[in-house]
RNA sequence: GGGAGCUUAGUUAAGUGGUAUAACUGCGGCCUCCAAAUCCGCUGUCGGGGGUUCGAUUCCCUCAGCUCCCG
């Protein structure tokens, strides 16, 4: 039988999905130095230029940071001119980490069209790009092309909205859309008002704006993840590793910058937490056990993405994983 | 040794003479511009024994454990 594919098919995207801690960072390195490869970063903290070590970013080369400042000549060496990045993990560039400051915001929609820049960026000069994260919204924009509403987010309208109460907000929502009743909680005040924010804009109902386009790429779609033993034991770990390497200062220097503790930045995971804890609201190992928690809470949370995708090829090894890309990209 | 108080889900607490409520945890889920965010569902409890009562988690007695005060 022969696929009804065109010859000319979609580009091939390869994309390493999986939960926080898991280890998809060290995957993604093996198999992009393997294969030539180009990282794109799905990650809604990484973005953030100064979290680094809150947000497990994978640490940019020190040498290359280097000779980056200290001649044109080296440069060069340091900066891949044709997909326009300087940060090289292990000598892999990567792409969208470190895009915007901790006080401004990058929405879902800036993030895929960002994302399918480099892409396409990358296909052209033929290395394999690797789609890489835990953030499910950035990573199923991409892959599944969801046509999202044109439509920015409307402080004013936003602020005056959340006055309303959840319930006066939600008859408003039904009223205008009563197809929403399908999708969206009745409890759930910020994506109430984000629907009366698109219909406000477009004047026609929210349900019928939640589209998706033809696929854009042939994905092979690879996941990690661990027993909620391991998770446990590695999130520990890395909580740990996270403190020994600083990131007490790097909140307090944060905070000193004048970056809002509400900001999307600042009020995640890991840094919540220590900012508390700078605030002298709760102790150091309150803290950490605080974090423990939601590190394993959000495990969970992005594990209900991933669990219901039945296109995602679980890897137990390294070499499987290397396997199946190889005849992928072939 | 004397006196007082406390004991309700894994935890912290509410409450009632008609078999009990919430938050957090735990388990599960939703997800189209804050997503490491927001939100939803489920499981699970009256320290032991005796008495009063139609009925006791609630009132009384007693035992145990804990806390505090006096010596």
């Amino acid at each position: 039988m022969q696929k009804s594919n065109p010859p000319a098919g979609r580009p091939k995207l390869v994309v390493i999905v999986g939960p926080t801690a898991s280890g998809k960072t060290a995957l993604s390195l093996k198999l992009a130095k393997k294969f030539n490869g180009e990282i794109i970063s799905a990650d809604s903290r990484a973005i953030y230029k100064g979290l680094d070590i809150g947000s497990a970013k994978p640490p940019r080369d020190v040498t290359s940071y280097k000779l980056q400042v200290i001649g044109k000549e080296l440069k060069r060496k340091t900066f891949n001119l044709k997909t326009k990045t300087s940060y090289f993990v292990n000598g892999v560039p990567h792409h969208l980490i470190d895009i915007v400051s901790p006080n401004e915001t990058l929405t879902l929609s800036q993030y895929k069209k960002l994302a399918l820049a480099k892409l396409s960026d990358i296909g052209c000069q033929k290395a394999v790009p690797f789609l890489v994260g835990g953030t499910a919204l950035y990573i199923y924009s991409v892959i599944d092309n969801w046509l999202i509403p044109e439509v920015p987010p409307d402080k004013k309208l936003r602020a005056k909205l959340e006055k309303l109460s959840v319930k006066k907000l939600y008859e408003k929502l039904i009223k205008k859309d009563p197809k929403a009743e399908e999708f969206i909680d009745s409890q759930n005040k910020r994506r109430i008002i984000r629907a009366l924010e698109v219909i406000a804009a477009t004047d026609k109902p929210f349900s019928q704006q939640r589209q998706k386009g033809q696929p854009l790429f042939d994905v092979l779609i690879l996941g990690v993840k661990k027993s909620p033993e391991e998770t446990k034991k590695i999130v520990a770990r890395r909580t740990k590793q996270m403190l020994k390497a600083g990131l007490v200062a790097e909140v307090k220097n944060l905070l000193k910058k004048g970056y809002s503790p509400k900001s999307p930045a600042l009020s995640g995971i890991h840094y919540k937490e220590i900012i508390d804890y700078v605030n002298k609201k709760t102790s150091l190992s309150e803290a950490i056990a605080l974090i423990n928690k939601n590190d394993e809470q959000l495990v969970h949370r992005q594990m209900t993405w991933f669990k219901k995708d039945k296109r995602i090829q679980w890897i137990n090894k390294q070499t499987e994983a290397e396997k199946l890309v190889s005849l992928f990209i072939k």
